[in-house]
DNA sequence: GCCAACGTTGGC
DNA sequence: GCCAACGTTGGC
C-alpha cells in the first residue's frame, strides 16, 4: 500500500504552478531544514501519493496531487554557498538532509482550504490541524487523502 | 503587523 | 543536560 504525505510549500517561491510549468512536471523537494520533516522524506517511495498545500497565502489550503517518482537523496543545495539552503555543517560524505523527487498528478478542480479543512470532521486528526503545526512535510492517512481529494472536486484519483 | 508555538542555539 | 533567549513559521 502506498503511503499518502502532504507537502507544504509557499507558492511565492515554489507552488503547484511551478511544479506544472517544470520539465516532465517534476521537481526535487528540497530545501527541508528539520529534522522531523526530513525522516518523514526518508520514508517517502516512489508511487507514494502527495497532498500540496499552499501556505502563506489567503486562503491557505490544498491545491493539488503529486506523486513520488525518486526516493530520498542528499539535498543538493545544503552544499551550494550560494543556496539559502546552505548549510555549513554538511559535508559530501555526512549530509544532513535529503530531497525527494516528486512529479504533478493533477489539480484539484476546487482548492480546500484550510478552514474547509478544519470544518470537516473526518480529518480532527490531521497533523496540519494541530494546533501550532509548523512542520512542512507530514503523513496522511489514505482515507484523510481521499476525503480530502474528494472535497476538492475528485471523484477517483 | 501581531503573536502563538515550536525548534535551535549557546551559556553554564 | 538544562533552560533561557532567540529565530522562524504561518494563520489571522
Amino acid at each position: 500500500m502506498a503511503g499518502c504525505w502532504l507537502l507544504k510549500t509557499e507558492p511565492d517561491s515554489f507552488g503547484f504552478a511551478d511544479l506544472l510549468a517544470a520539465p516532465e512536471q517534476k521537481t526535487l523537494w528540497d530545501g527541508v531544514r528539520n529534522f522531523q520533516a526530513r525522516n518523514f522524506l526518508r520514508e517517502m517511495a516512489p508511487g507514494d501519493e502527495v497532498l500540496i498545500y499552499h501556505s502563506s497565502v489567503q486562503p491557505p489550503g490544498v491545491v493539488g496531487t503529486a506523486q513520488v517518482v525518486q526516493a530520498c537523496v542528499p539535498d543538493p543545495t545544503q552544499f551550494d554557498p550560494q543556496s539559502p539552503y546552505f548549510d555549513a555543517k554538511a559535508t559530501r560524505r555526512a549530509p544532513r538532509w535529503d530531497a525527494v523527487g516528486i512529479q504533478a498528478v493533477r489539480g484539484l478542480p476546487r482548492p480546500v482550504s484550510l478552514a474547509e479543512l478544519r470544518g470537516e470532521p473526518e480529518l480532527q486528526g490531521l497533523p496540519l490541524l494541530r494546533r501550532g503545526n509548523r512542520l512542512s512535510v507530514m503523513p496522511v492517512s489514505e482515507g484523510e487523502f481521499r476525503v480530502i481529494v474528494r472535497l476538492g472536486g475528485l471523484e477517483e484519483v
